[in-house]
DNA sequence: GCCCAGGCGCTAC
DNA sequence: GTAGCGCATGGG
């Protein structure tokens, strides 16, 4: 990734069809979000790398994302962490030309490209933050599921307070592992998926799980069967993270309640689709599912805006 | 009060 | 391999 350090602040270049606006709509859709802020049209977001915890002011202007740091600048070192980070973060390095080449053709996708050109799956390159939310996340609405997302973080997470503002990181596997299942029920987290995330902290702080080891898979499939073997990580979990972590564009959660209510909505129907009728939806969509969701996912939002 | 929510594990067949 | 069921709790 083409990036300029200047000293007290960097720049990265944004490939064609990037629309930040679009990506901060997206990242805009929760009033409970804690772990990043917009305003003013800047994304405010605290990174730790090598252990020290950077605040970033990430704008944008003339095909450039450019991103300050108002508390200090950081090392050339962790400036080249901070690139990798966002770079993840926008999926600044896929070409989207085929995906809007295949969208062309499909009913479905057609108005949803013209309306959010540009808009990027946006990552969460921390797996164990991946995973805790799409574990947060089964079978409970969204709200409630950034209510639980909240407490946790606030009751284990490191903050940065900055004129005024508190900025907050996603805990640690290693925090995590070290408490108890009660400790989660008390934040009102089910018993079952307490135990989920306490065992998934523990085999990710013994090196069991690390984001390297999926990435280190023959194929996409073997880190789907590796995800699914841990206890929690269903389909449905597992495509998950595939899809915001590992990004595999590939990656294609087909039980998703988001999923099918977006296809309700885009088709018209007085009911959501059955996972049948979405296989043959998407069969157009080869290669490019996991971009096809978000879009979609992205249409669900345009009521609350 | 009722249905639903960005599912999963477990059992029985 | 899969169909069915219990779970567990708040939001609308």
């Amino acid at each position: 990734m083409n990036w300029i350090n200047n000293e007290t602040y960097i720049v990265i270049n944004t490939p064609a069809a990037f629309n930040y606006t679009e990506c901060l709509i997206f990242l805009n859709r929760s009033k409970q979000e804690v772990l990043h802020q917009i305003k003013d049209g800047y994304l405010y977001k605290l990174l730790q790398v090598d252990g020290q915890n950077i605040l970033c002011k990430i704008g944008y202007q003339s095909n450039c994302i450019k991103v300050e740091f108002p508390i200090h600048a950081p090392s050339e070192r962790v400036l080249e962490k901070i690139v990798q980070y966002i770079c993840e973060w926008f999926d600044l390095e896929r070409n989207l030309h085929s995906f809007y080449e295949m969208a062309q053709k499909d009913k479905i996708l057609l108005p949803l490209v013209k309306k959010y050109y540009g808009l990027r799956i946006i990552g969460m390159p921390d797996l164990f933050e991946a995973l805790v939310w799409a574990i947060i996340g089964q079978q409970i609405n969204l709200t409630f599921a950034y209510t639980l997302k909240r407490r946790f973080v606030e009751q284990f997470g490191e903050c940065l307070t900055f004129e005024g503002e508190s900025y907050w990181l996603f805990p640690t596997s290693e925090r995590i592992a070290a408490i108890q299942v009660d400790d989660l029920r008390s934040l009102q987290f089910t018993a079952r998926k307490s135990e989920y995330i306490i065992n998934i902290a523990k085999i990710m702080t013994n090196g069991q799980l690390t984001k390297e080891k999926l990435l280190q898979q023959e194929d996409f499939l073997e880190s789907k069967n590796f995800l699914m073997s841990i206890r929690g990580v269903g389909a449905r979990t597992a495509d998950y993270v595939l899809m915001k972590c590992i990004q595999d564009p590939t990656s294609f959660p087909i039980a998703d309640v988001g999923l099918h209510n977006a296809l309700k909505n885009q088709l018209a129907l007085n009911r959501k689709p059955t996972v049948e009728e979405i296989k043959n939806i998407s069969t157009h969509w080869k290669e490019w599912e996991a971009y096809a969701t978000f879009y979609l996912w992205r249409s669900l939002y345009d009521e609350t805006i």
